[in-house]
DNA sequence: AGGTATGTTAAGGTTAGCCATAAAATTCAA
DNA sequence: TTGAATTTTATGGCTAACCTTAACATACCT
């Protein structure tokens, strides 16, 4: 059981961190000198930092590779995103500060902000889609892209979806990104044959054949009904 | 910028304690032991914290008397209590929150509330003049030392003044407390030279020599005839 | 004067957290 | 395969706070 309500500050700095390159870019694994370039701290406290958040189940290190953010990492700079807006949005709302005050109090009152006090701060502002950024509010249902995906290679025979993730290397991703498999792309399990292999639609018309060790890392959402 | 804004939680807590036992009563002294009690921690570290707060000018200690709020002390935990009332009136009856998780989160918020911030978010509550609990939230004039207050080193030679309050981090305090610059005490400016000092006489025969720099953050009122 | 209460100082322990250097191990990539 | 990059571990330092015990010092009051 993770005790996702007592990160430090450092912890959620690190955590959103990643999450926004992740944001910039694609899906590819963040590099610890990447980060640490970003935090301007050295590659070595990025390790520790990253090794504490692993063990917390908040990110996903693969050695040489870079980190990536868990569905769990995720949900939570989700989160803590969607409640530094809400209060940036309140405080430039309806207190006609300046944003950029207003930005730093965000900060400072998203470590006190609990889910049910953000969700009424939502409702009393009407539930604003973006912050005066321009960036969105998540919603307070776990976003889509992240706690209801399950690996590709679980989906239902018939079943439409859409690709979140790839957990892969670049080439991998790439080959995928090709056949129409990369995360916002809808497709649907048009078959499942006896040798470790599915059958994908991507587009009309355009099958793509994959194994299923590689479906395994393909993360996906079902659509339903 | 005021040390005033850079109390520690426990500070605050001290802080707001005495004041309420202020309240209760009236205005006697309040003994070491008795807040230790309404602490729960030993005398001995309430006598280190008031020695503190005393070096900040917030409270001023009469040993074997007690502890009483400076001017500047009442002010800043009125400020508090204003603080965390006007969040509490906010949740509340903004956002429909129940009053006990309320006042939690209140004490939380008062922490990153500037003096701004609370004006609009009183502002934007119609300034109320009571929290949920019946107690009352004061206004946000601040009279006294902050009007009068100016630093030691604007001081003409020759004029007499009393210590209101020392920006400086500890070392720095007691070094100056030593020599007689501490809230409370008068003294007056005997000279200023070519090098960047002035000094000072803070009792009879007993002189200072202290740097421009550090005489920008003594601050001081003057003594008018 | 003498006991009790209170104050003070010195020193240490704790918690919580971060970041860093150095050196050794591993992996990558040309 | 070999040098460069990356990772890992072990260690240490640092900040910011707070609280405590122990021992000594002072004041208060009868």
């Amino acid at each position: 059981m993770p005790n996702h309500n007592t990160l430090s500050e450092s912890e959620e700095m690190y955590l959103v961190t990643i999450r926004q390159i992740c944001e910039d870019c694609t899906d590819r694994p963040i590099p610890i000198p990447e980060i640490a370039q970003e935090l301007e701290v050295k590659p070595v406290s990025v390790n520790q930092m990253v090794k504490k958040l692993a063990e917390e189940g908040l990110v996903k290190y693969l050695p040489y590779k870079g980190v990536e953010l868990t569905p769990e990492g995720r949900k939570i700079s989700t989160r803590i995103l969607r409640h530094r807006r809400l209060w940036e949005v309140f405080l430039v709302k309806s207190l006609k500060m300046d944003l950029e005050e207003a930005d730093e109090l965000a900060c400072q009152f998203e470590h006190s902000t609990t889910s049910d006090l953000a969700n009424r701060l939502a409702n009393f502002l009407d539930n604003p889609s973006v912050c005066f950024h321009g960036l969105p509010i998540y919603s307070s249902e776990e976003p889509v892209d992240t706690v209801s995906g399950i690996a590709l290679s679980h989906v239902n025979v018939g079943q439409p979806f859409h690709t979140v993730r790839v957990d892969a290397e670049e080439d991998l991703r790439i080959f995928l990104a090709d056949q129409g498999v990369s995360p916002g792309n809808p497709g649907s399990v048009l078959a499942e044959n006896a040798f470790g292999t599915i059958i994908l639609e991507t587009a009309p018309g355009n099958r793509v054949t994959i194994t299923k060790d590689i479906a395994e890392r393909v993360i996906v959402e079902e659509h339903h009904a």
